[in-house]
DNA sequence: TTGAAAGCGCTAACAT
DNA sequence: ATGTTAGCGCTTTCAA
């Protein structure tokens, strides 16, 4: 059967109590023992239960993750980041999707707290913000990443939507564009959140706002690339030609590069371009792309500490909001 | 504090058994109780500590995975799979990453048995058999998934490699081409088994085998689509031009395309191009590519009816290897 | 249909 | 530097 404390005690002639110090590296142990029992331990493959642990100190050391999709890069990055962070310290992270789904996140949500996570750690696709309220009283930490409930007042790390479409507008207009124009993303508030960076760029800089050179460009789908394509074949239609194209995403951006090539623009010399999202995937086809980074990495590592702070001092400043900038990473295209 | 079942006993004059019993949804409980149990629960938000109900019935219904990386569409997929799967029979997945790292891949694996896993699924980056054998003695079900450590007997599930390129091969020939070039991957074990399904397909099919039709294309990374059209380029100055092109990876089949395109060969009428990944994002671009799905969800799937095969009958007929067949998602590039 | 007692593997708190 | 006692929250086992 499996090995446990208990054994190797009887196997020593020694107390449960010191196998139990060395385990956990307590120094009030004599070098001689704590290398008989270090011995034992490997010989026997000797593995503590964690559930016995958590049980009785109150703690698992483990924190738990929930996100809206395993295939989304930015939350995928947001996990990288708090993986490394979290474990330097001796933490796990147990990871969920919700699958976009609200029920499923509460469900899972519900499952690691029945796990007795230390603390959560949510990119939530609530509507409402009645199940966080409940949860209130349980006081497990929480943070917020990437998404928040609407007008919840809690631990949040993330990107300010409207940086981002901030970045890549005055990349463009620095680069000397005057006539920036915008393939819009889907009617979320998160996009529109973008949209209105956007805007607040060209004001910033004195550019006038053009309607014709704002194009919806919608959901995202398999035919993103196509979107673009046709996107950049409209604006060129238009009376006024555009010097710079930002797109919603990268894959929309790659089809406006090829629409764009296609018509005989250079690339970026006639018309600059910037996608977002960074992708590592798309970065370098025909004109490597410029692209907004969405700092995920440095979203799950601060998201990360912040939740260490808490675990370790037990009370932090309540309901910090840590925003992450977005940043340009210029590329051939722009 | 946090609500326990002892709690609600009290509230109700009954005892904790009672609560377990209506907890765990046992029937020999009166249905006027039940009704009572059930409403404080709700009202006071009452969640099962799964480590105590763990210590004491030795299973924690959670099952362990470890991937080489998150951001590989594949393991992503594949953990999809098996979440679905699971799920359904009341398992919850507890996700790790290896990075691609053996270390970090036994460390993990280590935290995982020692959190009690029921079962564990494992895609190993291991060089050697040695850890697992190591394992063996703690009868922790596993299954390996993806890849398996050479010449170690276990379950798995999994792809073979040689399916997949001979799948691609076969699909090129049987549209109608003759000369079949392929663009091969790193020099790996896994590689060369695609390769070698290449060649028999080849084979089989009785068109001879041309080495100037094989080209090195080397390391995933960010200049694969560059690397793509490089190749193309070469191929279109071989003596024999090839009529159709099977691709180690979609990105690199991208890059193909746009070269054969800006040569002004039709495709594919006058080349006809397969990548392998079937990777969502890049799809659809100018000519929408036709692709090897390497079948990540279905692994999953299998995997995990698996390992709930061995978790409920306690055995099952050992060290099954169960293999999914890869298949080519024709688009308009073939 | 309900309950009482015991104990899962471990560690906190207090000895010695 | 080592040991003793008690108990974490739950379920198993046996009894009523």
């Amino acid at each position: 059967m499996t090995v446990r404390l208990k054994d190797i005690a009887s196997d020593l002639n020694l107390s449960k109590m010191t196998i139990s110090r060395v385990l956990r590296g307590q120094t009030d142990v004599s070098a001689a023992t704590k290398a008989r029992v270090l011995q034992r331990m490997k010989e026997l493959n000797y593995r503590p239960n964690i559930a016995a642990r958590s049980l009785r100190s109150g703690n698992t050391f483990s924190i738990g993750l929930v996100i809206p999709s395993l295939s989304d890069p930015f939350f995928t990055e947001v996990a990288r980041g708090l993986v490394q962070t979290v474990r330097a310290a001796g933490y796990g992270l147990l990871i969920s999707s919700s699958e976009e789904d609200p029920e499923i996140e509460r469900f899972e949500i519900g499952l690691q707290l029945s796990r007795q996570v230390d603390a959560l750690l949510v990119a939530s696709v609530q509507e409402s913000t009645e199940f966080f309220d409940d949860l209130g009283q349980q006081h497990v930490p929480m943070v917020f990443i990437g998404r928040k409930p609407p007008s919840f007042g809690a631990h949040f790390v993330g990107v300010r939507d409207q940086d981002i479409g901030y970045v890549a507008a005055a990349h463009l207009i620095q680069t000397g564009c005057h006539k920036v124009a915008y393939l819009r993303g889907p009617r979320t508030a998160a996009a529109d959140l973008r949209y209105s960076g956007y805007r607040a760029a060209l004001n910033d800089f004195n550019i006038p706002f053009r309607p014709a050179l704002v194009i919806e460009a919608c959901e995202a789908d398999r035919h993103e690339y196509r979107r673009g394509v046709e996107a950049m074949c409209r604006l060129l239609t238009e009376k006024v030609r555009p010097d710079g194209v930002m797109c919603f995403s990268d894959l929309l951006a790659i089809g406006v590069i090829d629409a764009a090539l296609n018509k005989n623009l250079k690339v970026p010399e006639d018309i600059a371009i910037v996608g977002c999202g960074n992708q590592p995937l798309i970065q370098s086809m025909k004109v490597s792309l410029s692209s907004v980074d969405l700092a995920g990495l440095e979203v799950g590592q601060r998201a990360a500490k912040l939740v260490l702070r808490i675990l370790s001092s037990e009370k932090v400043a309540s309901n910090r909001s840590l925003y992450v900038s977005p940043r340009i990473v210029v590329r051939d295209s722009s």
